[in-house]
DNA sequence: TTGAAAGCGGTACCAA
DNA sequence: TTGGTACCGCTTTCAA
């Protein structure tokens, strides 16, 4: 590799003329499976690489697929968000696609705008982690040939691809634990963000609790946050008859709600306070916390994801299916006591 | 809006024809500044919406430049890395532009393969967060009109724009607190990741000591994470000699330091031991750490960034000036004694 | 195996 | 203001 110095991209034509063959030689060297002798290839291969020259795959989906996913998110320093995108971008890589991060605020404007350029990017594929899109524009997006993939977002819009966890498992599990430690005021702890899968959370642990005859007080925190989770804490604490078990939506809440009993009242965890959280992000295995929650399996989630969109043949406009829903899987830790009366 | 199921894009002819108006009409219709009646404008708008049309902005890059930005980062779930990318996308959203992630291992040549992407992709930059690109692949990209913004990463590569935060400064801050605080064995604890940036903030911590006439024991732990400072607590207090003063690199080293110094020691900080990190990730700030830190200011760095790329006229084939420094805010918490002796 | 030509979805220029 | 035309970089078909 020679020359520097041109402030452009380089073009095929451009390959072409240096290496003395034509523009068509040159896409055909770049193409699997296409006929070209070696003595071309060489000679192409070797004017490219003096050249700096790389194929335009913008150019190239004028003919076919973008290989463009778009990642709908909001809240991206969030450790499960990120998380995900981290495992999303991995294996959108490894199959050959490229990752847009659409950063959002979650409302739907901000989310409708996000819809737009994925149209207007020619992406193969939305898929959205945080907000709820309109369903006119998922309409418009199948309706171009887009796969639209909504992850934890219970409301089935109609034709999008869904991935889900399963959250009444975990409700109903997280309450077990709970009364099998013998706590005897329980309360959910849930944020102010009403996504429909904390809803989901919220509704089928108030559930399960009304089928084991256990009263479940509802405490509603700011945002999906540590702040709120130890802001919620400092007003329960505060009032008389407050929990000794708790459930909070989000082991962003569950870890705020630990350092506010633990360190504002100096409740015992898990002797005085049972805590069991959900998403098992990397710092609830931490040692100041060992929260007990429920691992949400991004891996096999975004695996599943990564397998609707390279399926050969894509659902002719979309998919009225149920959701595949994946089972989140307990861990346990130390928030919780494991018998009753310990 | 009505019609749905094509399965496809649709594009400016179908509009077209759907309008009766030429394809320029269309274009005009779309590209501001042109010259179209109100009328032609209605029937056009009219047929488009019926369509679900969005202009191809990838057919448009075959004339202008891509506005995509590409990013090369590892290790995205570390809070720090998610916060860059968090306010990078915001930014540079703000300005027009969309974000392609590039999930790398940080390696040589997993960096190597994004950087071609980036080429094959028509990015107007290319911004690294980790790893380093080759330097004849940063040549190749400047070569091809691109921008390459390197940051925190120290080393400079010829052509390549550098944003850094100023790690000279961080560590003589750092070694100041400790010192007043009275602490007397000193220990810098590093990553294995051998970064430019963190390999800066150790050896001026070590130079600082040395100015000072305090040596500084130097340890290594493994990766840059949370256990990595975890286990390497473990080993140091289990020596005779232990430290009571000591700069972990990165916030996750120093949180996990934390963490087993307290649970596994029963030492107290700030009492027994002074911490001080660098980053002020988020959970520095959690009631259980209160960590003493230096915030990288990822905001300003951002805004930079988005400048560089903003600028009307790019330096012709990079620059080779100096890298933009931005002094890191100290944020004083509780892991560092106050005063001597108390 | 090769080069010429057409077409992908746009924009810009030109003459009407 | 409008439509026709050329061209952006690439792939594919077609004839040689």
């Amino acid at each position: 590799m020679r020359e520097v110095h041109l402030t452009s991209f380089v073009s095929a034509k451009m390959v072409a003329e240096r290496a003395g063959v034509s523009r068509s030689a040159v896409s055909r060297t770049f193409t699997d499976g296409a006929s070209v002798s070696e003595e071309t290839r060489r000679k192409v291969l070797e004017a490219a690489d003096a050249l700096g020259y790389h194929v335009n795959h913008l150019a190239r989906q004028l003919r076919e697929r973008s290989n463009i996913v778009c990642l709908i998110v909001s809240d991206v320093t969030t450790p499960i968000r990120a998380g995900m995108l981290d495992i999303l971008t991995r294996k959108l890589q490894a199959v050959g696609k490229i990752t847009v991060v659409l950063n959002t605020e979650g409302d739907e404007e901000s989310v409708g705008r996000a819809m737009k350029l994925t149209l207007h990017y020619r992406a193969d594929a939305t898929v959205v982690l945080s907000g709820t899109p309109s369903s006119s524009l998922v309409k418009t997006a199948l309706a171009n040939g887009q796969e639209v993939i909504l992850i934890n977002r219970d409301d089935r819009l109609s034709g999008s691809e869904n991935v889900a966890v399963d959250n009444a498992m975990a409700a109903r599990e997280a309450l077990f634990l709970l009364r099998r430690a013998g706590c005897e005021r329980i309360a959910l702890v849930t944020s102010s963000a009403r996504t429909p899968s904390l809803v989901a959370r919220e509704r089928q642990f108030v559930d399960a609790g009304l089928r084991d005859g256990v009263a479940v007080s509802v405490v509603e925190a700011g945002p999906t946050a540590y702040r709120s989770g130890f802001d919620v804490a400092r007003r329960l604490f505060a009032r008389s008859n407050p929990p000794d078990g708790v459930f909070c939506v989000t082991d962003l809440l569950a870890l705020g709600f630990m350092d506010a009993a633990r360190h504002e009242f100096g409740l015992r965890i898990p002797q005085d306070l049972c805590v069991v959280g959900f998403d098992n992000i990397e710092q609830a295995g931490w040692e100041s916390y060992q929260l007990t929650t429920f691992e949400q399996p991004l891996e096999r989630m975004a695996g599943h994801v990564v397998d609707l969109l390279t399926r050969s043949e894509p659902v002719e406009g979309g998919n009225d299916g149920d959701a595949a829903v994946f089972e989140p899987v307990p861990v346990w830790r130390k928030s919780v006591r494991p018998l009753p009366g310990i």
